[in-house]
DNA sequence: ACTTTATATGAGCATATACTCATATTATTG
DNA sequence: CAATAATATGAGTATATGCTCATATAAAGT
């Protein structure tokens, strides 16, 4: 009779956490960050964002703790601080990629 | 020079594959699923969802490869098709619980 | 103190999506 | 072929969230 093995406030939290990864440009600043911390302006150049945006994500993933940060002077750097993130990440890659080329596959030469 | 690692039709995908995941009666289907597949009036009981909902929700689950349908009579059956959801729920919930406990941690004897 | 540089945020708009109600579709049975 | 049962879907509404523009905050240098 196990109603319900994740309780709804846990099935939130892990909805929400899927939900901050469900943004490409927050995808992107994520995948900007695998190779160390950087600071915003660095993310801007390497996202392609405006600055406004960048921030907002930013504020986002700090929320949700995927991120990080440190002060320095003027400057904000933002580094990835969970590490199932990129575990995350190449899970779903290599599944998509899997899929993809299955459907590859799928191209019948007939017709 | 790696502009991105990821193109951005590749992004959107993978944006897309976790905004899948991000809701939580999809995460309660995908949950009642664990142990075998389900019809859709089994799930319905087993989520407390209604009917019309469930359905739209499966349909989505559906498109998005990470369950697969079978047809038995005037039934449907649905089973999880992509192995590495249960992996991606575990991971998530694991770093949920580690964060969760930590944030216990915090609560100061003092005051 | 004023200026400049780096980052954050308020407000508003546009879009996406979750939910419901009612109805449509599909398959089975009498 | 009518009636029933199981599932899917069209339409409408409500809410959430991403984006932008402008401005606010914060720290440094002159």
């Amino acid at each position: 009779m196990s109603k319900s093995a994740l309780s709804d406030a846990a099935l939130e939290l892990v909805a929400h956490r899927f939900a901050v990864l469900a943004e490409p440009m927050r995808l992107r600043l994520i995948q900007a960050l695998f190779d160390g911390e950087k600071n915003v302006t660095g993310l801007v150049e390497a996202t392609g964002g405006t600055q406004a945006n960048i921030s907002r994500h930013l504020q986002t993933l700090i929320a949700a703790h995927v991120l990080a940060r440190r002060k320095e002077g003027l400057q904000v750097f933002y580094r990835i601080s969970d590490p199932t993130i990129p575990k995350l990440c190449e899970l779903v890659c290599g599944s998509l990629e899997k899929s993809l080329t299955k459907q590859a596959g799928h191209f019948s030469p007939s017709r």
